[in-house]
DNA sequence: GCAAAAGTGTTCCGACTACACCCATGA
DNA sequence: TCATGGGTGTAGTCGGAACACTTTTGC
């Protein structure tokens, strides 16, 4: 297992650089386009990805974030944005994404954006933050066969707080969303760990983990 | 007390009639604008309600609640809505706003809506089912003096179910989210209940009152 | 045999649920 | 005195939190 996680669980931090302008010459941005006439805005975000990331629609889940419109957000002309937060596998391989046009990074490295970008970033995190304890969310983060390990590891990077394994564990399997492969996973030399995959069922619950903070 | 409440707690449903076009002539439709190029999506907002509603900005509480962009959502002309959620004073003179632009009128009667004005709606109901089981957003919904009925009423309306008094006494209690006020309200030939008002702190909660749906 | 992560149960406590009767008032 | 909604307490159950040691593997 990955003993480093990256960061940039938020598929949001995909970054260009703004070249067009003087006011925001090399800074960094989300990539962005126009919607088009003859599609909504979800088609465009599918295209963006592609073109910026070669990324395809069942790589990432998009779902949409908020809509910026303060006056002053491009100072170059005004502009209106969609914004939609995108999610991917933790294990997949970011770097095999980059294009000459976008490319991933960790949040942590994420500085020197341009427009309103930082504060759209942020509403992801927290948007990120608060699904998981209410939703199945967490499935898109974590996909194919996992450990128990990992989807821990994955709550507690979103949430920004350790959990009890065992606690973990009872929750989780009460649920009844996940089943044994019965496949193992060996990694260095430590023991193997049982492989999980989720279980067909694919509910959206409410407060999912009682991990809620309470009081 | 008002021994009907109101089904029309969101102020989306205010509604004018569509006469610019044979379309969607004589339809329903929700308030809209144009986004000035001198106001972001909230001063619109704003505006439109005092055009359509003569409500100022302090009446209704808004939060945005989705952008729509599906290519034929108004057949005329390609067009994109941010979309806003309100919310009133349950205790609110409703009528008292009507405009020859606007008016309100509860849920159950609108009907034969333009655009996809319905689905706005719809989504609008849903949040803010959702949103009144992690947060405080009922304080929007009932203001100033209240009786513990009213309020326990206000949720049952939202949630749709029936909930336990004296249960929700203990929870609402245990929260310290209100105050007696020392004044009771006299209605009819009933006994009198005590009137109390939201204690200062405006914390927002998650799972408020563990009415959450669980497992 | 040791380092490193995997895996496993029990006890305690607080919170939620269910439930039924008396109170204050005006007509 | 009756009709109407206001107001109160308890017992039982369930679920969450805290907590430490044994197992498996490769080196």
């Amino acid at each position: 297992m990955n003993k480093k996680i990256p960061v940039a669980v938020v598929a949001a931090d995909i970054c260009t650089e703004v070249k067009s302008d003087n006011l925001y010459k090399g800074m960094k941005c989300l990539p962005g386009a126009l919607i088009a006439i003859d599609e909504n805005a979800e088609d465009t975000i599918v295209r963006v990805l592609k073109e910026r990331t070669n990324l395809l629609g069942d790589d990432v889940y998009v779902e949409q974030l908020y809509s910026f419109s303060e006056i002053q957000r491009d100072k170059r002309s005004r502009s209106v944005s969609i914004a939609y937060m995108g999610l991917m596998d933790i294990g997949a391989d970011y770097a095999s994404t980059d294009t000459p046009l976008g490319k991933f990074m960790p949040l942590s490295k994420v500085k020197n954006l341009a427009f309103d970008h930082k504060e759209v970033i942020t509403l992801a995190h927290k948007r990120l933050r608060s699904k998981v304890l209410y939703s199945t969310i967490i499935k898109k983060l974590v996909r194919e066969k996992f450990t128990f390990s990992l989807l821990q590891q994955c709550y507690e990077i979103v949430l920004g707080k350790a959990l009890d394994k065992r606690n973990f564990r009872k929750k989780i399997t009460a649920l009844n969303l996940i089943k044994e492969t019965g496949e193992q996973k060996k990694e260095g030399r430590m023991r193997p760990a049982m492989l999980y995959r989720w279980s067909a069922k694919d509910v959206e619950f409410y407060d999912v983990l009682g991990f809620a903070i309470r009081k």
